[in-house]
DNA sequence: GATTTGACTACTA
DNA sequence: GTAGTAGCCAAAT
């Protein structure tokens, strides 16, 4: 739909993130066709607190939790990821490419 | 309507 | 391999 401002399109893309696996911002951005505009991804998590959208499957390129900082505690996001499988370590994914999720590829 | 910000990415030194 | 700078676009003030 039309409709949907930049934000939905992120929330609906990030609730695509199968269990288990990650994927960055800027592979969102390009699949919604705003390549290079990982930052608006990010905004659009910053809103996204509240919706049903698994921020903690959206790292960054290098796989390291940089926005662990957005979220409450400090640990919950590692927290969240470990359970679902992933390994973390000092707030970096390991086998980052391995958990990697490209919606372009699933969509 | 212009300025600032921001959970990024890529290039360069 | 690490560090710093520039480019990017959209929302908030």
């Amino acid at each position: 739909m039309s409709n949907e401002g930049f934000f939905e399109k992120v929330y609906r893309v990030a609730k695509l993130i199968p269990h288990g696996r990650v994927t960055s911002y800027g592979a969102i951005a390009k699949h919604l066709g705003a390549a290079g505009s990982a930052r608006m991804v990010g905004w659009a998590m910053n809103g996204s607190n509240n919706k049903d959208v698994p921020a903690h499957r959206v790292v960054n390129r290098n796989g390291l939790l940089t926005g662990k900082h957005h979220f409450q505690g400090t640990n919950l996001m590692q927290q969240l990821l470990e359970s679902e499988g992933i390994l973390v370590v000092d707030n970096k994914i390991q086998n980052f490419e391995k958990h990697f999720w490209d919606p372009k590829n699933e969509l």
